[in-house]
DNA sequence: TTGCATAATGTTATATCATAACAAGTCAAG
DNA sequence: CTTGACTTGTTATGATATAACATTATGCAA
């Protein structure tokens, strides 16, 4: 479990944590839904999802192919696009759409509308628990008529890490 | 003004409405804008704003860059990249990352937070106030000490009549 | 008006992201 | 052990986006 500290949902990319822990749990989480789902996590593709679980960063489908081919697995990016489309199916991997990218789900398995928060000096991605965003998305919607299936919520600004050097700094840019 | 029987901020695109008198507004205001920033709304960035001003879809770069090539514009993509920056900047195109395309803004000037509501079957764009749901996803960052700068929302759903249509045609997919 | 500085437009070339189509290997069920 | 579904790998191509530089237009100061 999570640091009796922190809210079981808070967003862990930016608390300090025991990362190992933090990823053989995921993994162990993957295992099970696989499982659970009748599908197979396969060397490559379980590979692929420790490579994200690694860094709390979302990255590119040709960074998880430069790291899968130096690992001996195939070298053409459909290798890399099919693990990533295979986790993102599973729910154990989003897709930052503003960063054309990949970031490991902090949260597999429970049922929730990720909202992102990404750094944009340390390129960190966390999510946030977006709930409250979806249903007044919806709401909105709904006035007009609209049937919401799928949401995205992606915030771009600075992690607290950032912040505070990003004050000392005097605020440059990445 | 909008009808009056709907609010000044409802998603237009879903609405039947006078486009033409809609798009000449838009073009007024977007003058206006230019003008009191400074900003030289060119022909070909007029043209490109017209462009995505027709419809209420979303049109790729290079959608737009063929409109504006066969006009007499530029052939190559930085023309249709820079007119669309441009535009974007000014907060009259928004960029939809979900789509990799760029939509008309319909309520520019108004300084808001745009929730996008994209229809699966028609692919039309409406833009739905998003106030709330920007407050919320701060919220939630907030608790974890993230500062957010920008936040886009993006919804995937059925718009009013692709939700009639498609019930009666038994929910194909487009 | 001329001449300068800035900004806009256009080009070529290249980078980056993503998928179609097919061949060969794997694996469990019958 | 064979069949059928799936997985992995390939080649080739498509789609999206930007860097770098030449040329032209514009606004403004002298």
């Amino acid at each position: 479990m999570l640091s009796p500290t922190l809210p079981s949902d808070a967003p862990l990319a930016f608390a300090s944590h025991d990362h190992s822990h933090c990823l053989g749990d995921a993994m162990a989480r993957a295992e099970a839904i696989a499982a659970a789902t009748g599908a197979r996590l396969t060397p490559v593709r379980r590979r692929a999802l420790e490579l994200l679980l690694e860094t709390h960063r979302a990255m590119g489908a040709y960074e998880v192919l430069e790291r899968l081919a130096a690992e001996g697995y195939g070298k053409q990016p459909p290798v890399a696009y099919r693990a990533l489309e295979f986790l993102v199916d599973l729910g154990l991997v989003h897709r930052i759409n503003r960063l054309n990218a990949f970031a490991a789900c902090t949260h597999p398995g429970q049922n929730h509308t990720p909202g992102f928060l990404i750094c944009r000096l340390c390129h960190l991605v966390a999510e946030a628990p977006a709930a409250r965003a979806r249903a007044a998305l919806e709401a909105s919607a709904a006035e007009s008529g609209f049937t919401v299936e799928f949401a995205s919520f992606e915030a771009v600004g600075l992690c607290p890490g950032c912040a505070m050097s990003g004050a000392a700094a005097g605020e440059a840019q990445a």
